[in-house]
DNA sequence: TTGAAAGCGATACCAG
DNA sequence: CTGGTATCGCTTTCAA
């Protein structure tokens, strides 16, 4: 097999210049329409397809968009509420006709290599499921000039912020457990650093917390409730969840919070299983409420309260600042709404 | 804030030529240790960082590798083997320090789009959850010449093709069920084509199969119990295990098999809950078993009888064919093994 | 050890 | 409507 045709064999084939088969190709110019036929079989003869590199370097667009997740994958991908993220993204970002690329992290490093980072081809970047404020990558691709679109975080001067409202989500959960008369009610929080560090949150702890939507999520709650004590888990997992709400459960009964409030479904998940190895009844014994409506089909018959954020919105909301970057506009910060969704899991204070 | 800073204008700060300057940097070269430490000064005063287009038209690199998974994203990331394989791809390719871009369907078309696929610089491809026999991105990436690797199809010359030993797996599986004392067992296939029916198999639906994993699965099985009547989901999740197993389960009870086997772990679960819904015991009354040997914890304390693949080794078995690929060489195809899991679901054929 | 110059393959602009 | 020509930014001989 001969090597690959470039654009000048084609060209050459049809009887014209290479300018103009490039445009009677690309469909975009004024072009006579037998020239254009020519130049069609002539390329269909030779099985031409245009190099995408060489035409990246002059268009300046490689149509690819890059995805930092800060995470391994197979953890990222466990976790319903990413996947329905990146899923609103993708929608988007296919209408662009660009690709997404995943800039993720591996069983050694928290996040995408820096030499991945600085060889990649990017148009854009998302930074979609950390919201970490110091992150390295992020610190890279904005020195490589690359624009940046973040969802919950980091926050900085000319990248657009797609987020949720946080604050008065938690705040209304608190009043609904308010309502059914708790006091004392137990925050299990995400991660609010990458240290794998799970135990009770304290003011430092809380000030140097470097994801937006936990610490966030905790004053929203704490506006309502104020002094509520928070539990951090090492990670949103089921598994971490349920660790981390042993640790509250597992007391004796006068010590239990009526109450916990997990700042993920999935850790939420975690809390039931641990309520549920104790032999503590839902709602009966303990109300259980979430955050983020995540879709959880196994918790069935279960429902789980918690507030409902719409995560596919949010990644189109995410695309779309990306169409407007490479349109050259500047997007605007985004803040989409959150609903509270009470399920079968929150109850009245037990009696006693 | 000024243009990017160009290679060119390093050369010019530092005082040398472009020519020096990116031997400079690159550190392929032999140039003077203070010649060096000039050039990447100015570089750091610039703030420069190489254009990685440039780079991939000069070098015939892009870094990025395409990861086709045939569906939506959403539906994808729901299967827990597809996020394992992703995961395990993902592993080997970070340390060729490539990056994932994936290449995915969306709510209105099954596969990722034409132009995305002609317009996209990949170095390689790799089918990874699809095995479709003629898929039009398989067509249109081989002519586009970029090398292709295959998980479970399409099968095609020179396409490595990493699999598992599906047929030996699954007869595996029917022994052991027969060595129970089943004689009355129903498959639930995965889908045989991408047109979301569901019913019975028939031989002609078998034969016109364009997935091979599902393909061998029930060759496989048949093998021990031939003629095994087979129902085909209409996709591979839960619901659709769950709608698949009603069809067969939900007659009257003479009529009922007694072992039901999923081709999948997922629709395993699903047919688990029709049993469930239908007041069936297992395995008092039926038995179950899943294919993968997924990651399904939220089925404790249930254990899914099962064959497992080492579907992460797959992942990473398509990412070294992926490196084989770039460095010129002809990776050959892989056959993994797979391993029966017995579990709790699957026991005695009830008496009567 | 350094620099000049020739590509890599396509596209955009302008003149004809 | 078509063709020349100048890029796009970097890498890579090859000569000095």
């Amino acid at each position: 097999m001969r090597q690959r045709a470039r654009l000048e064999d084609v060209a050459a084939r049809a009887g014209v210049s290479p300018s103009t088969a490039s445009v009677a190709l690309s469909g975009a110019g004024r072009v006579a329409a037998a020239t254009r036929a020519r130049v069609q079989a002539a390329a269909a003869e030779l099985g031409y397809s245009p190099d995408p590199v060489a035409a990246s370097l002059r268009s300046g667009r490689s149509g690819v968009v890059g995805a930092v997740v800060g995470e391994r994958l197979l953890y990222a991908f466990r976790d319903p509420v990413a996947v329905q993220l990146l899923d609103g993204l993708t929608e988007e970002l296919s209408r662009l006709d660009v690709g997404l690329l995943l800039l993720a992290g591996d069983a050694m490093r928290s996040g995408p290599s820096p030499a991945q980072l600085s060889r990649l081809p990017l148009d854009a970047a998302v930074f979609a499921t950390c919201g970490l404020e110091d992150d390295p990558a992020f610190t890279l691709l904005q020195a490589r000039g690359v624009p940046l679109v973040a969802v919950e975080g980091p926050v900085a001067a000319g990248v657009p912020l797609i987020a949720i409202d946080d604050e008065r989500g938690s705040a209304e959960l608190a009043r609904h457990l308010q309502r059914l008369g708790h006091a004392r009610v137990v925050v299990v929080t995400l991660p609010m650093r990458l240290d794998g560090r799970r135990g009770p949150v304290d003011a430092e702890r809380l000030a140097r917390g470097v994801y937006r939507d936990a610490r966030r999520r905790l004053v929203g709650l704490r506006s309502v409730l104020p002094g509520a004590p928070a539990v951090e888990a090492a990670g949103n997992s089921v598994e971490e969840g349920e660790a981390a709400a042993r640790l509250v459960l597992d007391v004796p009964a006068a010590d239990r919070p009526t109450a916990l409030v997990a700042q993920s479904d999935v850790l939420a998940a975690g809390a039931l299983r641990a309520a549920a190895d104790l032999g503590l009844q839902v709602p009966g014994d303990l109300s259980v409420a979430g955050f983020d409506g995540a879709d959880l089909p196994w918790l069935a018959p279960v429902r789980l309260t918690t507030v409902v954020q719409p995560t596919a919105a949010k990644g189109r909301a995410a695309g779309h600042a990306v169409a407007e970057l490479l349109a050259g506009r500047t997007p605007a910060d985004v803040e989409l709404p959150v609903e509270l969704r009470p399920g079968t899991t929150t109850g009245p204070v037990p009696p006693g």
